[in-house]
DNA sequence: AATGAATGAGATTTCATTCAT
DNA sequence: GATGAATGAAATCTCATTCAT
């Protein structure tokens, strides 16, 4: 009965962007198109570019969801921790366990860096993405050792998928244990 | 006298992915055209779709050019080292240097990271070159040792130009000799 | 305090209308959109499609305007003429002095005349400013000699902005009055 | 049974060149679209974008074939003529005959009087059509006359169609005669 | 009355790809 | 073997227009 014009409801920005975030996941940056996510999210191909006007738009906005979600992850895993023991075991878990990123999520974070080097909202999105987690990190660890940390976390991160043999959880706990004391 | 045409010489095939991998550099693979690689490596269209059927083989083409010179290199530095002591040295000037990849290069495997999710061949040339890297490393360290370091060293050089303050050689080494340890 | 809504005041339709000429005068109706124009005159896009239902109307609407300013100046200039001699003296004025159209307006005369061929409400237009040039003419001149001075004027308009040589007065007043002369 | 690839023939550029100023005259430029043209030159679409890199680039190309025909058809006109009387008998022919240019032409002109204004190109031909005129009008009158002349002539086409009571020939004639006289 | 939201249609344009030569 | 010409398909994006509010 009702036309489909008008204010259909709060969130189609959101729920398009996220959807956007899938797409990528699924064909990559490269092969990202208006048409694809439009398809997706079930919307019109016009309401797409009504509300993103270029497609680097929608690309970054979807990276935004995913560094919101991520982050805030990553944070709150740190700030739960009480002492250093403590936060070594929730970098062990962020680098070993499910918790942190999905599979999805991670290949997202990949397509992200490389997108970066592009474009440069996604490279401010990567440096303050960056920054917020040196800040977690540093509730615990020195200046120093909270880059050495996040850097062996990031390669961790991109490694995973590829790795035949797994990293046992007591090796890694061991390296991040090891590298806050090399740098205290 | 002689035409223009016919076989202008060899190495026509690896001009154009060698260019491609310029192209990738400058404008990130969800950019990367033919008709751009034709232009910067200044032949005929027709000549680039001649020697690669498809867009994605000049792209995993130029990938595997750059696989090679940069394996290269990483294996060269580790192979030279005698002990450990001096391949921590090694894995510092890779991670802080500037002799293992150029600024260009390294955006060049951001690309071929987020492209290889999406693309077989790209995906196998990644393990490919993770196992080298291994190899080279293994020959000091322990297989852990060598899982954890290059995830340090790849998220080094992620980090790296999004880095505020740099981190300096003293700590990197300190960081990698404390991995060694730690995992013998 | 006040809503921003409603009746903002009288004239929005006027104001939408004049700020379309500009529009049409800058980027020609060709380019001309219901977009362009709202930002140019500041209002929503919709107080532009509510006050004219169709683009065309609103290009129309501009040339109404221009048409009553252009038009009222040529009758000002010739009716103010006593005899035949000062409305030579007032034709001559009209074609090489600045007082009958701006540079802007001459512009978008042109457009005129093009989309009068197009569209009937501008055909119209067109037909009834050549009838009331006329009269101005013809109440000094012969109805023949009206026709060809007329002629004269309008040429002379259109190859001003592209003569390398501008015609001096003393030579468009001699022409006028051979013309005046020939056709009594 | 051949396939419609390669070297179809000569002659398609300028196929779609002079059909797209077919599509001028009968829409106008601010309704000409790739579409279209290609639609009335039966050529796929990506024929006309092939040739044509941008649309203005047809629409110039239209004009400059219209105005290569209709200039030399003007100077043909003059340069046959062997002294001033026959000159103005010439002219006359041009503004009230048939043979200068046909309805659509002149429509076709008025689109190109009003695009010259927004578009490089199009102002340099409409310059370089004027000084052709001149020439050939020079040959047989002053300087002066023949911009007096031309400009005579360009409203008299304008206005031709909009006319409601024909300018007779013999009075065209007296008036060119009479600019004539009193610009030696 | 006035406007923001929304959308379908179509515009320009780019491009991978194919094929005759 | 190599390439210019050509084209179909789709991509991005713009826009007139409509409607709920």
């Amino acid at each position: 009965m009702g036309s489909e014009r008008g204010s259909n409801d709060t969130g189609r920005r959101e729920l398009i962007a996220a959807t956007a975030l899938g797409v990528i996941i699924a064909h990559g940056v490269y092969r990202t198109t208006y048409r694809k996510i439009a398809e997706a999210a079930a919307v019109p191909l016009g309401s797409v570019t009504y509300y993103f006007k270029t497609l680097e738009d929608v690309v970054c906005s979807a990276f935004e969801g995913l560094m919101a979600t991520v982050s805030a992850r990553y944070a709150a895993a740190l700030d739960a921790a009480e002492d250093q023991s403590a936060a070594c075991d929730a970098v062990t878990e962020l680098v070993c366990g499910d918790s942190f990123a999905s599979e999805g999520e991670l290949v997202a974070i990949y397509e992200l860096y490389a997108f970066s080097n592009h474009n440069d909202r996604a490279h401010r999105l990567m440096a303050r993405w960056l920054a917020l987690s040196r800040v977690s990190l540093s509730r615990h660890f020195s200046v120093e050792a909270s880059q050495a940390i996040d850097a062996f976390v990031e390669g961790r991160l991109i490694h995973r998928p590829l790795e035949t043999v797994e990293l046992d959880r007591t090796a890694v706990r061991r390296a991040i244990t090891a590298i806050a004391l090399a740098l205290p």
